[in-house]
DNA sequence: AAGTGGTCTAGACCACATA
DNA sequence: ATGTGGTCTAGACCACTTC
């Protein structure tokens, strides 16, 4: 079933972005938009709660909602939700390729087994990537998945999407994601895989994954060329 | 006046910090917490999801709260409240020295208006500073405000701290930032200011921040060192 | 079946912006 | 003075997990 709140703030945000409600404009009231939509004052903040943290529209109090004077690149793509690589590509309409560098099970590291907050040695999935966005937008992602966590992980299951098979067919919801951000120096390796000129850094990427059960499920270090993408953010307060 | 979801998730989170909650542990459920605290459902449903937005707990329906299993980097510090620079520094108990590289008021230039929403040719100030943490973590800011909106900063004032000055003196609050993150390399004055080794990557932030008013106030371009930092970001979803 | 968090209501009062 | 969004209540019912 539809949430009151998701339809209210999607129906506004599509009047946003249609060009009904302009940049700078006051959106109808609290009281209006309760009236507009049949729904109560709660719900109506709620939708409008979210579309400030989406970075769509602020709100003053006194004065009114207004919707966000922001220009096309920061319309578009905030990192908010945490999607896989293949599900984000497709968003965009682009195709994901991947090419496996390494499936192995092996004991835990030191530093991963704390990461995943596992004991030491404990079996984990160590997965090597090498992925892009239409040819453009490489990076290399290595990525410890403790085996208890996805007992049957395959070679196949892990290049096509590790959140597919996740949130499909284990029928898991992933959660919340913590993230380190560094910029750093490319491995002879890297370079080659990634096709970069001398001298050229990544970005960095430490992120831990949490399951909606509050499991914790992957820790990745994810090394992108950004030379073709940026890693966007909107933070409120 | 003390808000209660504020009081409330405030003394929620001092508890966890204090291990009185632990780590995997489950808080008291809702009801109880409204008896606890004397407050409505509303008001400690709104205090756990701001306990959740900061990475300190997960809810789970039907289950109950539970205190999210991190590792004390984590724990320490996620990006989330726009700080400006010297407050930040001083949080973690460190103190930030500034060197001003420049200051001056020229023309908008092209990109500069753009991301700004202002006229090309606007007046703007134009900032370059050398900051540091602890002789450590140092990063160059290049920083662009329209005169418009701060008819009076002095280089002293924008030496010590441009937030200090907005918040206090003009009485303005800070709203929202909207950040575009990529690495790259150091300039040779840049390598210099920082005291970078040859080949030492930076953190390029771009950012654009909003006054809660919604004016947009500064756009600055931040190129950090990230050897002895990074940048943490913590998302649900 | 019992207990948990999620959604939603109708209404009250408050803090702030604008005139 | 008016109108705006912000906080808060008491209570109802629903969706989900398994205390």
């Amino acid at each position: 079933m539809a949430l009151k709140y998701e339809s209210v703030a999607k129906d506004l945000e599509e009047r946003i972005r249609a060009g009904i409600y302009r940049p700078r404009e006051r959106i109808p009231t609290v009281e209006e938009l309760c009236e507009a939509y049949g729904v109560s004052r709660i719900t109506v903040r709620r939708s409008l709660d979210m579309l400030e943290e989406s970075g769509l529209v602020v709100k003053r109090r006194g004065a009114g909602t207004f919707v966000k004077d922001m220009d096309a690149a920061q319309d578009l793509a905030a990192e908010k939700r945490v999607l896989g690589f293949s599900e984000s590509a497709r968003r965009d309409g682009c195709t994901a390729t991947t090419r496996m560098i390494d499936f192995t099970i092996t004991e835990a590291p030191a530093e991963v087994a704390r990461r995943l907050r596992i004991e030491e040695g404990e079996p984990v999935y160590h997965i090597t990537r090498v992925r892009h966005v239409n040819a453009d937008r490489g990076l290399v992602a290595y990525t410890w998945i403790p085996v208890a966590i996805i007992p049957r992980l395959t070679r196949e299951q892990a290049t096509v999407s590790i959140y597919h098979h996740v949130e499909v067919q284990l029928g898991l919801t992933v959660g919340s994601t913590h993230r380190q951000i560094r910029a750093v120096r490319p491995t002879p390796d890297e370079r080659r895989w990634l096709g970069l000129p001398e001298g050229e850094p990544l970005l960095e990427i430490d992120q831990t994954v949490y399951l909606s059960d509050g499991r914790l499920f992957e820790y990745s270090v994810l090394r992108r060329d950004t030379r073709a993408y940026s890693f966007n953010i909107i933070s409120k307060d």
